[in-house]
DNA sequence: GCCGTTTTCGGCCCGACTGTTTTCAGTCG
């Protein structure tokens, strides 16, 4: 995983040129490496071994050869000059809404800044309306965002957005004069946090929708706002940003609000070889200026003889290649899932009863639902000993024996002991219908170890899925260290599935490593981790991120029939009493 | 620094809003 070392590293580099006032190009091939690597699917020391480094988009010559240089000698050259040359506060001063590089230079020329301390404390002593292009309501405007920064650093979770969105959308589409509403940016494409919200509407009369929102419950302060767009912080303190255009440009701007950046800027340069401009009004001829696009965001992509491609792709990570090539995947969609295979109930450390979430996964259309509690070693969630497990293989029994179209498994998520070994005998998971296996103890471990557990897991018949693979808790806890290459080799041959727990604070695969898993050719399976009824809706999520890693419904257990699910996990018993 | 239907040099996406400006630079997305 040193990928992500070398995109920090890039990004660095353009934080320092930027603030230098180098080529911006050449800043902006960093960036766009640095973004490349982080979301790059493969093993980046595997292809520099093969020389395939210079396949990768946005890698030349130069940034090979330096990847290269990181690989062997564990840092950059070049960067370390930079960093020599320039004051440590600048990336940090960049990180500041408002303060880009012809700003940050002022300050640290003029104010000689070490920290950001230094720079809230000159604000406050009015020492900045002083500074050359600087008056009162620059300095205000800088104290504000600083408070913004430490309070606010931290992006939402997904679930949080989502809910959220729906209500802007919801509101948003009751306002007089609105036609067509909907959401757009990092949430629309389902990334694993949201910064600011990102909503598009469209209306014939913009002022007036702007002018209702900044006087909306939603607007708690309003940042900015002009005719056809503004920015307010809710009383919740999240971003939202809304824009609204002409019914005919609805498309061409949901199209450009969604992005991501990286993905629009490749569209635009496209179309400008075609002889065409895009902006968010729509797709123009430039030598006559005739609109030949803009009412719908497929109307957009077909201007450029491309078909339309699902938000969640739009990550300039192959998808314009791939829709040119005619080979984009067809996606995995809610309507394909027939259910859902980790949910507790009271019975370990749900909130709902066993009742209440068996109707729950019925109310969802689904066909089956795996109640899985937890093993008994995990006594903090109060996890079923053997007669309690056995009890809820007979409550089970007795819910079948009166529901014909939609069953319940009889599942359980049991922990890897430290050693290897699973909290249950075999005798006892023979019993079953369906088993996670997952990590709860023993995180530090070493990868060796670790890895050694995984795969003594999946060697096991009767465990189905590994459950949130890397453990890990977004902004709590890291993942633990273990061999990717060597947990997926064992996931294939074993014929075990990789869970993407679609939990907000998990979401674990994440998409770049289920794109990877995919690739590698395993199975993997959308679970919500339910603990209460209402968390069943994380599967919109789940299904976001699976989207993401380019999963088709055939890469997925929750989209097969019963009998064909009952098929594929039998196989694996089988194959191992062989 | 990358890249090629303007192919090995000369381009590189585009517009809104703000603040300090009197015509625009800086920043953002």
């Amino acid at each position: 995983m040193k990928q992500h070392e070398i995109a920090e590293q890039f990004a660095h580099m353009a934080d320092l040129l930027e603030y230098r006032g180098d080529n911006p190009f050449r800043v902006r091939a960093y960036r766009r490496a640095a973004q490349t690597l982080e979301q790059l699917p493969g093993d980046l020391a595997a292809m520099a071994v093969e020389q395939k480094l210079r396949s990768i988009p946005g890698i030349g010559e130069d940034l090979a050869q330096k990847i290269q240089e990181y690989l062997v000698t564990g840092s950059l050259a070049a960067l370390e000059r930079l960093k020599a040359q320039v004051p440590p506060v600048v990336p940090e001063l960049l990180n500041i809404p408002g303060i880009g590089p012809k700003t940050a230079k002022v300050l640290t020329d003029k104010l000689r800044l070490k920290t950001v301390e230094d720079l809230a404390a000159a604000a406050r002593a009015h020492k900045l309306q002083k500074l050359p292009g600087f008056q009162a309501k620059k300095e205000e405007n800088i104290l504000k965002a600083l408070a913004l920064v430490q309070q606010g650093q931290e992006r939402m979770d997904l679930w949080t957005a989502w809910c959220l969105g729906q209500e802007l959308t919801t509101w948003l589409d009751q306002v007089p004069g609105v036609t067509r509403t909907s959401i757009a940016g990092s949430l629309r494409r389902m990334r694993e946090t949201v910064g600011d919200l990102d909503v598009l509407a469209a209306a014939k009369q913009p002022a007036r929708v702007i002018e209702r929102f900044r006087t909306s419950p939603f607007a708690g302060r309003v940042l900015a706002a002009g005719g056809t767009k503004a920015s307010v912080i809710t009383p919740q303190g999240v971003q939202v940003d809304l824009r609204v255009v002409a019914p005919e440009s609805f498309g061409a701007a949901l199209q450009y609000f969604t992005g991501s950046k990286e993905h629009n800027v490749r569209l635009r340069e496209q179309a400008s070889r075609q002889g065409l401009k895009i902006n968010e009004y729509g797709v123009f001829q430039v030598k006559t200026g005739k609109r030949i696009a803009g009412r719908e965001e497929a109307d957009i992509y077909k201007a450029l003889g491309l078909p339309w491609m699902a938000p969640e792709l739009r990550e300039d990570s192959g998808e314009l290649d791939a829709a040119a090539a005619g080979t984009l995947p067809k996606l995995v969609d809610m309507k394909d899932i027939r259910g859902d295979f980790h949910v507790h109930t009271n019975a370990s450390d749900g909130r709902d009863t066993f009742e209440v979430m068996a109707r729950a996964g019925k109310e969802q259309g689904y066909d089956y639902l795996a109640l899985c509690e937890h093993s008994p070693s995990l006594r903090i969630a109060n996890g079923l000993s053997v007669p309690r497990l056995r009890e809820r293989l007979n409550a089970i029994k007795a819910f079948n024996a009166r529901s014909k179209s939609y069953r319940l498994l009889a599942g359980a998520e049991v922990d890897i002991l430290a050693d290897g070994k699973m909290d249950y005998p075999d005798s006892v998971l023979a019993e079953l219908d369906f088993v996670v296996g997952s990590i709860h103890s023993g995180f530090t471990q070493p990868e060796a170890q670790i890895t050694k557990r995984l795969i003594a897991a999946m060697r096991n018949p009767y465990v189905t899925i590994i459950g949130h693979p890397t453990g890990r808790l977004l902004g709590q806890r890291p993942p633990y260290a273990m061999d990717v290459a060597a947990v997926l080799k064992e996931a294939k041959d074993t014929g075990t599935a990789l869970e993407m727990n679609a939990a907000p604070q998990r979401l674990d695969l994440t998409d770049t490593m289920a794109r990877q898993a995919r690739q590698a050719g395993v199975m993997l399976a959308i679970c919500t981790d339910s603990h209460s009824k209402e968390q069943l809706g994380y599967m919109t999520l789940g299904v976001g991120r699976a989207r993401r890693a380019w999963l088709q419904s055939s890469d997925l257990l929750n989209c097969m029939t019963l009998k064909r699910l009952t098929t594929w996990i039998n196989r694996k018993r089988q194959r191992a009493s062989t």
